[in-house]
DNA sequence: TCCCATTGTTTGAGTGTTCAATGATTGAAT
DNA sequence: ATTCAATCATTGAACACTCAAACAATGGGA
């Protein structure tokens, strides 16, 4: 049983700079949302993916997969969306099981007056601070953080099925997404 | 006020990549050590930092700052460790407003056996996937991030001020930390 | 048709985190 | 000495997240 695999110095090294640096990154990034838009990345990721989708709606389980959410968290999320009225709710009209999260046309004007100064903030908290090869290589660790998780490679789009099937012409809303 | 400057395709693609390795890679950690000492990282690490420290103490100001915490966090924290005994609080001697946190011998032994689960975590879901240069450039990132957020450059030993002042000898407590 | 394992989603309890307010103490300037 | 801003730490309320339990609906077989 003594056979634990310690990290070397060079490791231990990087992984408490990685920790520390990953709290206080999202820590100012979390911060300026719940300031500006009074609400957390994880709810503002929630609208993005929405504002991204197919008719600006997504099942219940693929928003949760899209934003990279449990179940859970996706609803008790959307729940309080709702509540804002920056989120609908819709029955699933082709699987009487589901539900449909639809964005309001408020939650994207949300999105849109945030999103400006959202993305100040990740170019001031990291982007600034990084080389073109740390982009690349920041891109490159992620994937595989994700696949050594079990998760799977992040579908840009996933295979939505929402209830409104317009292939959702991409206008000036793909540039407000981060 | 047009005047955003959105993140490239690149960029975005390197900041979604990462936000899903990071959720990926901290959830599955959380869980490891959540099923196997019933504590969530933030908890773990304030303990691995006390362990570290002389005499296994540190200023209430310090601990939350070695472990990268709030000081409201770290006093919530440590009223959670204080319960379960593995931590104990004191007043400090030198100044009247401050309190000493100091890792108990429970909370020494609890933290030595749950070391090697939560190393193995780490490695498999991190480091096994990371080419040397990786590592490198992992650390590197992380220390980006924390000087952009206004963090300091992460002393790995604090300055510490606690009650009992004996340089703690190093012997294998310094290899369970991570 | 009747199971029944599986899927889609919600719910509530328990726990952790933040934010703003509080109280105590200190150090330095007046 | 007195004052006052800064520091150390805690508290409680509001909010977010996790886990396990629940429930409804589905889609195949027997």
């Amino acid at each position: 049983m003594g056979d634990t695999r310690w990290l070397t110095p060079e490791e231990q090294d990087a992984w408490r700079s990685f920790m520390a640096g990953c709290r206080a990154l999202f820590t100012a990034v979390d911060a300026q949302l719940q300031k500006d838009a009074g609400m957390p990345l994880a709810y503002y990721e929630i609208l993005v993916r929405l504002s991204e989708a197919p008719g600006r709606a997504l099942r219940m389980s693929q928003l949760a997969e899209a934003a990279s959410a449990s179940k859970s968290r996706a609803s008790h999320a959307v729940a309080r969306l709702e509540e804002r009225g920056w989120v609908r709710r819709m029955d699933c009209p082709t699987d009487r099981r589901g539900q449909v999260a639809e964005l309001t046309d408020e939650g994207y004007a949300v999105l849109a007056a945030t999103a400006p100064g959202h993305v100040a903030q990740v170019r001031e908290s990291l982007f600034d601070g990084l080389t073109p090869e740390q982009v690349t290589q920041l891109k490159m660790i992620g994937q595989v953080m994700a696949a050594a998780c079990g998760g799977r490679p992040i579908p840009a789009f996933p295979p939505g099925c929402p209830g409104t099937e317009e292939p959702a012409e991409l206008g000036r809303e793909e540039a407000l997404a981060d």
